[in-house]
DNA sequence: GAAAAAATTTTGCCTATAAGAAAAAATATT
DNA sequence: AATATTTTTTCTTATAGGCAAAATTTTTTC
């Protein structure tokens, strides 16, 4: 099982991959705030546990593994999102707060916030309806 | 700020407070399935950053500023604990998804899972609601 | 009520994870 | 080929926990 930081990684790795083809040490470490050589020891990492394959100072590519749960941090990632997005939290927090909890609920909680979201997305009326208990709760 | 690892031992401080009185290196060592070495290094910690009043080997209180944090954050911890809850987590994930999410989500956020959880609780055709999404999707 | 035993707490030292800084190595650019 | 950029290595730091031994307190027994 992955740690939540390795997690960090794999997912923006797979992101980068996906909308660039390839994914640099700088990237990375560009997009989580940290150092390059934070970045190398991780890759270093990933690679011993076969989430991707790297050759030094050549660059990295993701194992079917890596894909497999790059995939699905992805996913996962989104719908917290959009779950956010839904109930009101300001932007400026929204990725901050994904961030910092999509590595720690069970995919049960997962698939029951899917639900949720989908519940709010059928009906545009229940979104309403939730913004007027804000309303009402704010003063 | 404390440390997420901080508030655990905080929160668990405050509830054994609340609930016997006291709270001992042994109590809160059991609770957090750690050794007492461990929670004796953290409240000594705790004492440092003036959340509690520490004498060795006699036990400790919180103090003005520790009772304050304690009582937000036990309250977070319950209001995560109903909407995972409401949204129909299963019994045995909630406990350690709280504790895995509750430090990593900001207050604006809270606010709102505070707003969508009184959302479903002033009407239970909401809840109904969303079970029929639930059971639609599952199939 | 003092001595011995048991339980609790603390200290000290070690481990793991993850990150930072600076220097070294490899690669890319001009 | 010389220079600039990127990546890696090495060493250091911070947090938190594990384990064993020592210190202290509490309980039991006589």
């Amino acid at each position: 099982m992955p740690t939540p930081s390795m997690e960090d990684y794999i997912e923006i790795i797979y992101n980068l991959i996906e909308s660039k083809g390839y994914a640099r040490v700088s990237d990375i470490a560009e997009t989580l705030e940290v150092h390059p050589s934070s970045v190398t020891k991780m890759v270093q990492k990933l690679d011993k546990d076969e989430y991707l394959l790297y050759e030094k100072y050549r660059g990295f590519i993701l194992t079917e593994k890596g894909k497999k749960v790059g995939e699905r941090l992805v996913f996962r990632h989104e719908l917290l999102e959009d779950f956010l997005e839904i109930i009101g939290v300001e932007k400026e927090n929204i990725y901050n707060d994904v961030e910092g909890i999509e590595h720690h609920l069970s995919w049960n909680s997962i698939d029951r916030v899917g639900d949720l979201v989908k519940y709010f997305k059928e009906d545009q009326k229940r979104v309403e309806d939730l913004k007027e208990v804000q309303k009402r709760n704010q003063q």
